[in-house]
DNA sequence: CTCATTTCAGTTTGACTGATATGC
DNA sequence: CGCATATCAGTCGAACTGAAATGA
């Protein structure tokens, strides 16, 4: 019973209000949010039965994909891109579930690794199968216009500063 | 200081662990996480000198376009596409914040209005004319750019029942 | 000593559930 | 009566700040 596309509805607004100058800027903004937040929703969803969430997951693939599977919480928060607290309630969650354990490191006795369990590996097999074969929820864009999408947004990036130059950045 | 792109990292260790398949998808994934989290840093920032948040910002605009500067607390709901108990939450940040006030409504004692203050409105204004000025944060993508953005946006949206059909939804 | 690493305590914000008061 | 509207109380997760404990 969705009557009609409320983005498009605002964006009338706005050309009405505001002219055409804003209204394609400020449409994107909200058809990015919103997207967002349905992707997010429905990756969730998707990871409810393994006890994951889709923050969580990347942290389980983070240490499924490292050499020992144990990878000390700071470095974990630096791949993530999340605080440090983060990292430490991000684990903690982790931990309850039986995927990870902490474990102290082997010369630094200031850093603690997180090390995944069996059931951690196995989790994140059997949840990856399981987002593969939904094809992460974005079975609505072929892999041409995902890498169209990857493009755009990459440009969103660079001026948040995540991007390095493409041609001879600062090295 | 930003040494390499992360997200091409973590891309290629997908490249590396699983094939070819997922690693655009997640790769797509999680840039659209990163390019809102930016995005959305960058519009705060720029509006907390209004004490303003982009969430109350849109709240504060869609009583700026509606006829009276006043809409019941349900429709606002509605047209955000959040949860009632959110709307009276943000409601209660934008009173505190002295830009719109809680009034009857007029005929049906159950709804009150979310009515505009003249403070509310200049904030509105102002702020408006702020994030004008620096293009929404978009200014990395020129308007077709925008509109391509939006496109593929839609799509992933698609998925989550936003959009009604293109061509003769259910009426 | 400084600096690095992690954790703890507490704040803020958003999104939710369940219950409640009020009125159509 | 059933239903709609808004709020309240409480939960949960994520992201932070400031401070502390430990150790390189």
């Amino acid at each position: 019973m969705t009557e009609i596309d409320l983005l498009r509805e605002a964006r009338r607004q706005w050309e009405a209000h505001w002219g055409e100058e804003p209204a394609p800027a400020m449409t994107a903004i909200t058809t990015l949010m919103r997207a967002q937040q349905i992707l997010m929703a429905h990756l969730n969803e998707l990871l409810l039965p393994f006890d994951l969430t889709f923050a969580r997951y990347e942290a389980l693939m983070l240490l499924y994909f490292s050499r020992d599977g144990a990878l000390p919480m700071g470095k974990i928060g630096e791949r993530l891109q999340v605080h440090p607290t983060s990292v430490t309630s991000l684990i903690d969650r982790l931990e309850r579930s039986g995927f990870v354990d902490r474990v102290p490191h082997p010369t630094d006795r200031r850093t603690t690794l997180a090390e995944l369990t069996v059931a951690g590996r196995n989790a994140a097999g059997q949840a990856t199968k399981l987002l593969n074969e939904d094809r992460f929820g974005l079975s609505a864009l072929d892999p041409e216009s995902q890498e169209e999408l990857i493009v755009l947004l990459d440009r969103i990036r660079e001026t948040g500063g995540d991007l390095v130059e493409p041609n001879g950045g600062a090295a």
